[in-house]
DNA sequence: CTATCTGGGTCCATATGTCAAACCCAGAAA
DNA sequence: TTTCTGGGTTTGACATATGGACCCAGATAG
């Protein structure tokens, strides 16, 4: 955990791949939705994919000449539950805009929200869990 | 979820609140564990206590004189989940040393993990799952 | 009464990180 | 041949982090 934080833990990179599960892949877009300086977005992007966060694909629009976008690869997709969790929980307690973003079941449209659940797939509130140390 | 970033996006911030989880709430002991500088640990813990994450609470040992500790409010306790998401994330995709901490169901002992839930307490699979952005 | 120890900090000089603006490069268009 | 544009890297001023020295209060020792 300790190296998640080391990871993730600066001022851009979680906004980063908030744009990125957003579906903001190229260098330009992010540097203007987010207004972070080129340098550090091109440090940030690096790091990610170093890390297997993100991918680098080329690709051409038209006839121009290539270009690369930075996708999320299946370990970056999961952090998805880490940023939709901090997101819940900012829009539940951080007096701020709500962020516009809405999590739907896709087949009964319910809104989802984040919880600890069982292995068969049920739902556990906060005062039915315990923690343990592993003793290795 | 800027606000969040800015304020739990930073090296210590987080690690700080995983001692707290654990039950750490004195400032050397705090300073110990992490190795983080004095200074620093006291700017974090006074910015979230200003945040409503912490509230600082006298306690004195003994007879000895008064002092005080940090512990997580209702607010702060709800960051359990997203921290824990960060932590199962952490431990799925990065090969570290994997965080000794287990999540148990109080009652039946099962592990637990962090999902998406419809509001009846079911769990959704990730290729379940549709976003959707506020029209306002 | 003075010296000293300890938890809980503050202060300060330096190393590191962040920022904005300037520069570079490749291919397309003019 | 020059200019434009996406996608960067470099540069040098400025902000923040770091670790060490210093401070303060109350308890205890001499």
């Amino acid at each position: 955990m300790a190296l998640a934080c080391d990871l993730l833990g600066d001022r851009w990179t979680m906004l980063i791949l908030r744009e990125a599960f957003y579906g903001v892949t190229r260098f330009d877009d992010l540097r203007t939705d987010l207004g972070a300086p080129r340098g550090i977005l091109s440090a940030r992007l690096k790091a990610l994919v170093a890390s297997g966060i993100l991918e680098r694909h080329p690709y051409r629009e038209g006839k121009a000449r290539v270009r690369h976008e930075y996708r999320l690869t299946d370990c970056g997709q999961e952090l998805a539950l880490p940023l939709i969790a901090l997101m819940q929980w900012g829009d539940r307690h951080l007096q701020a805009a709500p962020s516009p973003l809405h999590i739907l079941d896709k087949a009964t449209g319910e809104p989802l929200h984040i919880a600890l659940v069982t292995p068969s797939g049920q739902a556990v509130g906060p005062a039915e869990i315990s923690y343990k140390i592993a003793d290795d």
